[in-house]
DNA sequence: TGATAAACGGAACATTGTTCCGTATTTGAA
DNA sequence: TTCAAATACGGAACAATGTTCCGTTTATCA
């Protein structure tokens, strides 16, 4: 049980991990920049490769916009994780679904990449509902034992909620919305996505059955 | 009162006209086969005609798109008209609900570059509607008023039910789905929107108030 | 340290939207 | 009918982008 990799033959040469770490970080500040239609070479650029090294790792272009949309799943659902070792389960909660919120609104671009048809997402939906419902399904139960929430939520009625929530609420357009700030917390629609947040985390902490 | 272009210079030459009439037909049969990403290349020499003449007509690709999808609107509500005329109310309106049933599957391609964040497609949802609006609304009185149909139904509650019904029914890819035959009416998802059209046809004609 | 397999970089290719311009056609008048 | 000007035509050429190929470089291991 030394080798980390069970099955296969050989394990990854070091410069490869490396690049295909840096060609997801790039993707990702790329997508976010750019939005998801950006040309490969500025995502080969950034990350300091070549195309070919690129596409090694990811044969097509919708391989990689799919590893980066899993990553930041993933990312999103360990910090649900985090958050509930750090915070008392009501906090928690709370702090998680801003999380979320903020997530969404950064894969507004990719959200219509999703429904384009195209069969290589077809696999997103489903892998964005088994990690995040269970996240948020725990945060939850969490808070409703703590007697810190109510307990007659369902998680994904909450996370579709949230969803429809934020992506109604930032601006429509693929190319990353305003260049003003970086930080998405300050865009105006964002500002009114949190007020209705707060809301339904109101309404989670001090409704019936609390 | 002779011409019949009030403020324009000239009249445009008739090989223009017979060539936009072409390129436009031409873009309607492709879309229809391959989807609406199909190159402009293809459009042309289905039109029998060079893409340069293509783009003096229509600058952006987007540009011919819109005028084939208003084109299409256009013809679908005109036939509202027609069947008015020739049919009894009541006929009319359970022949015209699918024609425009046909309209929406044949257009599902459409439908996905609508939500592409593309401002080139904004105006269409209102074209859309303030063309189908009218025209179902004036099938609906007159159906009712012939006591052929309830008349406590909204057109556009009814043109948005027919639109999810039909839309959920067609295959999804944007490619057109089936080589088998050319008739979507023979496709198996739309075996089963007409059935589920007939239960709302037969809702309209002998439900309350008839 | 050297042999070898693995990975690298980026030039080259294919596809597609769009522009340009020399040539052909239509139109209106002599 | 004939001719000149205006208009439109066709398709080669350009630009952007996804993808492939291959000669060169580098990591690994003995």
């Amino acid at each position: 049980m030394q080798e980390e990799n069970t099955g296969t033959k050989k394990r990854i040469r070091a410069d490869a991990a490396r690049n295909e770490d840096a060609v997801l970080e790039a993707a990702k500040t790329v997508f976010a920049t750019s939005g998801v239609d950006a040309p490969v070479r500025e995502i080969a650029k950034t990350a300091g490769v070549g195309v070919g090294t690129l596409y090694r790792r990811f044969p097509k272009r919708s391989d990689l916009v799919v590893a980066v949309f899993k990553r930041e799943v993933d990312a999103c659902a360990a910090d649900a994780k985090t958050l509930a070792t750090d915070h008392p389960p009501g906090e928690a909660l709370s702090r998680w679904l801003r999380r979320y919120c903020r997530f969404i609104v950064t894969k507004k671009g990719l959200a219509s990449a999703l429904h384009s048809g195209d069969p290589a997402f077809d696999a997103l939906p489903d892998y964005f509902r088994s990690n995040f419902e269970p996240a948020l399904q725990n945060l939850l139960a969490a808070a409703a034992e703590a007697g810190e929430a109510r307990s007659d939520i369902d998680a994904y009625d909450l996370l579709r909620a949230i969803g429809n929530l934020a992506s109604a609420g930032s601006t429509s357009g693929g190319k990353a919305g305003g260049n003003a700030g970086d930080d998405p917390d300050h865009h105006e629609g964002m500002q009114h996505t949190y007020r209705m947040l707060d809301l339904m985390i109101d309404g989670l902490r001090y409704g019936k059955s609390g």
